[in-house]
DNA sequence: GTTTGCATTTTAGAAGCTTAAAATGCAAAC
DNA sequence: GTTTGCATTTTAAGCTTCTAAAATGCAAAC
């Protein structure tokens, strides 16, 4: 609705209604140019262009030489959110993925194909393409132009990613800078437990993989060391675009919900020995899980080589992922 | 000397010569256009332009219709090389990392003024700009504009690399792809042998770096596991721009090479557990030694307390690195 | 039939200009 | 003195044009 709102304003704007929401701001507030600038780190104008949003939405008022005041109008809050949710575009990243995932895209690309096609300007396209370079989803050619490399055959690179979590997440969890974050804790926390009703809720793999990823970066996110962040975000980022023949053992997921309960208790407890003990053999449990499902047993020691195309046992139905 | 030669013409030429040098090439041989197009994955043009340089240079010999044939001179092979070396201009990232460090730049730039101190394009400057976003040496501010952050308060910032490195090092050579790359390993060899003779090199401590990094980056680069070679390579890339007080114990020097020499030996041998075991404790080793050298006891347990200003006893001389 | 030499086409980076949007300054209102 | 409301300045992205350089096509030479 709003005329035209940048992305930074409608960012400030969901922030703010954020802050209305937790009760940090009550109705009849004043919202203080200020002061929301230099909380939210940015100056006054997109703070202003940010309230005049949410004025649209109902969810402030202006008085005139006083500036914005909270309405407390809950519905209008609602509102608001569901609609700056909407806006926000999706990056031509994952189309780019999906497309060449489903064989719509050829090996060699040059960046006026894709600007052309994706509608994107070159400095966008530049930064998505970088990305995935980094990702190691496609590589710059030395001339010109980009070529998609083999989409990592799925079954090794899954494995690859696995033995890498063994290695970085039970090492992270010993950190000595290790601290728990008690908010993020309870939100996973709430999320795993869901799963361990009696009737658990039916979740698509994609929702699955979500909340798992979650806990997982969570219980990473609090080690302090940049490094073990970092390279766990990656892993899972790559991870995430592919996903196998859905996997939908119910006695599983909750088996793993478990595990990633005990897991929450041990940190809050500062057992930070037993926690990574266990999070090596749930790791261990999980790759053993897949690994039959993919009947890795036939797996070839390079990852290059393909099973015949006879042998259906053990196919991955490869599937975009979001 | 050549009127005009892309990086990319130039990286041909680099890779041909080192073809003759390694006598794939030798003096006589045709230098087929299409045949190098092929070899080095770009089109004819630059290969062609490439070759007009190392005629230039006397390498190579143009015969009318015939195209060009290596001529063997190795004495104008050794200058080519050498000229072609020069030719690479550093890149505004180390500059700005040193003139950071040293304070010469604030704690808020814009991308102006980069661009105007740096003489580069904006292109570039972006390039720069999220590869140090990337390392965590600056983030875009929300509006605009980028903040640098709090240089990686050095001592913390080492403790928890070293701490990373020893969670994916052992762990990357017992992966079940690691494939011994021979050439790489003699040419490590070579270096870390030089180290154990009777009368070592003198090495500043930027030469004694990069050794010790190649031989990890070597060691690690053969497992075949792309999440523990990229993790690796960052964790050295972020370490590599800042250096401690000059390190300069040659016995210990000499103590770590001999251990290096030891799991060469164990890897080509095929001992994976053993070399691990060893990697694991030759870690402990160096972090034991450089901890003790900051006395690293009297460390505070988060990262972004500071040493009172008086005690300078394992005061960090931070100096840019290269 | 291969390979070269050169002309032609295509690509992506650079330079300059325009514009949306963020930062800043300041008088007026409280 | 604070805070607002609005004007002004500054920034960086978008757009257009231009250009260096890589890819490609093809006739001629062997």
């Amino acid at each position: 609705m709003a005329p035209s709102s940048s992305p930074l304003v409608r960012r400030i704007a969901r922030r703010i209604l954020a802050d209305i929401a937790a009760g940090l701001l009550p109705p009849g507030a004043r919202l203080k140019g200020a002061e929301l600038a230099l909380r939210h780190d940015v100056s006054r104008s997109p703070i202003e262009r940010a309230l005049l949003l949410l004025e649209q939405a109902g969810v402030a008022a202006r008085e005139p030489n006083r500036g914005f005041v909270v309405t407390g109008d809950r519905a209008a809050s609602l509102r608001a959110a569901q609609s700056l949710m909407e806006t926000d575009a999706a990056p031509p990243y994952l189309q780019i993925a999906a497309d060449r995932l489903a064989g719509r895209l050829p090996e060699f690309v040059t960046e006026r194909l894709l600007a052309g096609r994706y509608r994107v300007t070159g400095a966008v396209l530049r930064q998505n393409l970088t990305r995935m370079a980094q990702e190691r989803w496609i590589e710059r050619r030395p001339g010109y132009g980009w070529r998609f490399l083999p989409v990592l055959d799925s079954a090794e690179a899954h494995a690859a990613s696995y033995r890498f979590r063994l290695a970085i997440e039970p090492a992270a969890l010993l950190e000595p800078g290790y601290r728990v974050d008690a908010t993020a804790f309870a939100k996973v926390r709430g999320e795993q437990m869901e799963l361990v009703q009696p009737r658990p809720p039916r979740l698509t793999s994609n929702e699955w993989f979500d909340i798992g990823t979650r806990f997982h970066a969570t219980i990473v996110g609090c080690c302090g060391n940049p490094f073990f962040i970092e390279a766990s975000q990656r892993a899972n980022r790559l991870r995430r675009l592919i996903v196998y023949r859905p996997f939908d053992d119910t006695r599983a997921f909750a088996a793993a919900a478990h595990e990633h309960l005990k897991l929450l208790d041990l940190l809050e407890a500062g057992r930070h020995e037993q926690a990574a003990r266990l999070l090596r053999v749930h790791l261990e449990d999980i790759r053993q899980v897949k690994a039959d499902l993919l009947g890795s047993e036939a797996r070839p020691a390079s990852g290059d080589r393909r099973r015949k195309s006879g042998d259906r046992r053990g196919e991955l139905d490869v599937v975009p992922h979001f």
